[in-house]
DNA sequence: GTGAAAGCGCTAACAC
DNA sequence: GTGTTAGCGCTTTCAC
């Protein structure tokens, strides 16, 4: 059977508040008591029940993450990061996955927030910050990430998307491209919003002739980039700036299989958000917006974890930066925002 | 403050028996004082403590998943379709990432199985089984994935290796390579021992030259490839056999890199276990040992569900099957095990 | 068809 | 320096 905290106790003839503080160092114990104590517990292989302990405290050790798509190596490497500075600082993480869809995060948000998890943190798939918000119990500590929402309620971690792009369009217009198209994700996050925002305006900036049919919209899931791409193709375009990742990598094997060449045929400009052997190849004929996909992690993390110890902590915004990798330059790298 | 299941009974004027049995359909309730409970429910917007109900019935709804590398694809794909089999059954799921860190492995395993999670799913990175099976509490609930141990005490999940490493070699013997090189995982693991007794045998069986630096090991994570290239290039190998997804996409980056030509310079047999771009800008080009991720992850759920259910379930060990996808017939897949 | 109440294992306030 | 004990919110047995 299981053995309990008063199963020490009585072996070790001492309370069960002893057991407990001695387990916790949560008050002086003397260390006669506390050798018999430890002797108790390696005798009866004691094991405390997390459960019987998160019922007691209201604290569970755990942060739930909801994430739009995990096989996303973008989205993998921020949980790894995420999850490597929890477990330093005692706490372990549920995964979540959505795939991009609104009700699967509903549900999600609801089972997590419902005394599993101490806090949440979310990459939202949401257009509708009422939606959102509706479903997250006052109070309840909770970080966005990577996409927000206009109504600074939440605190949040992201990366500034205006810049980068608005530098990637002046610098093909300086190179001489005139049609320059864009791929964005789903056209109802922020993080698109604010990518396609930066592209009309440079656009009107350097003069160049807008166009609806050169934007065009995927979900960031696999196998969406090549539709966009014919689009794009079909309408003579001279560059192409790709916002995300798995789309970028896409995009890349799709024209490499028409036998479009990159910088001599046709410009690219990619998000790189992951390690992708795709990049590696083809790193030299290309400008990179690189994405500091291990920061964000750290960041979601540290933050979540002052929320969750401070949940009156006022709001919080953080912006990281990208960095920009011109491909005529193989090696200088230089940061989009300064 | 916090709304319990009591303040729900006072207002809805019955017993919290009756509010408990409501909720969970676990006898029976008239309609009217169903309606009555409901009523209450939605007024105070009542959601049930998971801490409590499972410190009560001992049930978390929780299975957890220990993987080595979370930001390898392999990984990645695989905890996608288990989380699809778990929630759909009311399980989430909890990911603990080791790194091939045995250590980090014994401190999850420890985490998790104190009350933490009904179940276990484990891609263990030990090598000595004694040491996995003294982390595990007696009778508690456990599938191995993907690596296994030679004592058969837990159920798990895995792929034949040997049969299409065999049938590699084969190949490219009677294609006519004499010096066969091959990449395996960590020589502690399993899978790899399986892999590289298949080659030796293989070898063997086709009169081939065995020499013990035609074998390389690398651990499965980023940037370890390279190496183990290198090293099999000094010895002049006429075919190299990759024994994993990440190190094969790797391995065809860098011999690209090097402007070694796939199939003409060299013959290549990768072991496919996600969808790599890479593999689809190369799959004309070499042989592929495509992996039933999605089946793993699926095959893993339903085991350790099953096991979750009755603990006292015997035994079992699911070992699926691998695609065969030789190079020159784009189209042709066959199954490597019959 | 419904209610009363015990108790899951632990922590922490209070007492000595 | 240590013990006693209430009670966290829920499920479930027993009773009517």
């Amino acid at each position: 059977m299981k053995v309990t905290i008063s199963d020490v106790a009585k072996l070790a003839g001492v309370s069960t508040a002893t057991v407990s503080h001695t387990i916790n160092n949560t008050r002086y114990v003397s260390s006669e008591t506390k050798e018999k104590v430890y002797r108790a517990i390696a005798e009866l292989g004691y094991t405390p029940d997390a459960s019987a302990r998160s019922f007691r405290t209201g604290k569970k050790k755990i942060i739930g993450f909801i994430v739009p798509d995990i096989a996303n190596k973008f989205f993998a490497t921020m949980i790894e990061s995420v999850e490597k500075y929890l477990s330093a600082n005692g706490y372990q993480l549920i995964i979540a996955n959505t795939r991009e869809n609104m009700e699967r995060e509903e549900t999600n948000v609801r089972l997590l927030t419902a005394g599993m998890v101490d806090g949440l943190l979310v990459a939202s798939t949401m257009e509708d910050f009422q939606r959102f918000d509706a479903l997250i119990p006052t109070g309840f500590p909770v970080v966005l990430v990577d996409r927000i929402f206009d109504t600074k309620k939440f605190s949040s971690v992201c990366v500034s998307n205006f810049q980068p792009i608005y530098r990637s369009v002046c610098r093909l217009a300086a190179k001489g491209d005139r049609r320059i198209g864009i791929i964005g994700g789903l056209p109802r996050l922020s993080s698109t919003k604010e990518r396609i925002s930066a592209y009309r305006q440079a656009m009107a900036d350097c003069a160049l002739p807008e166009e609806e049919g050169l934007i065009q919209y995927g979900d960031s899931m696999e196998k969406s980039a090549q539709g966009c791409l014919d689009r794009l193709l079909e309408r003579g375009c001279d560059a192409i700036i790709v916002c995300q990742g798995l789309m970028a990598s896409e995009t890349i094997i799709y024209l490499h299989q028409k036998g479009i060449q990159l910088s001599r045929d046709i410009d690219l400009v990619s998000f790189v958000d992951y390690d992708s052997e795709v990049y590696t190849l083809y790193a030299d004929q290309m400008d990179s917006i690189i994405q500091p996909v291990e920061e964000l992690g750290q960041a979601a993390g540290e933050q979540i974890l002052k929320r969750v110890e401070d949940p009156e902590a006022p709001i919080f915004e953080k912006v990281l930066t990208s960095a920009y990798k011109p491909y005529s330059q193989p090696g200088s790298w230089s940061h989009s925002d300064r």
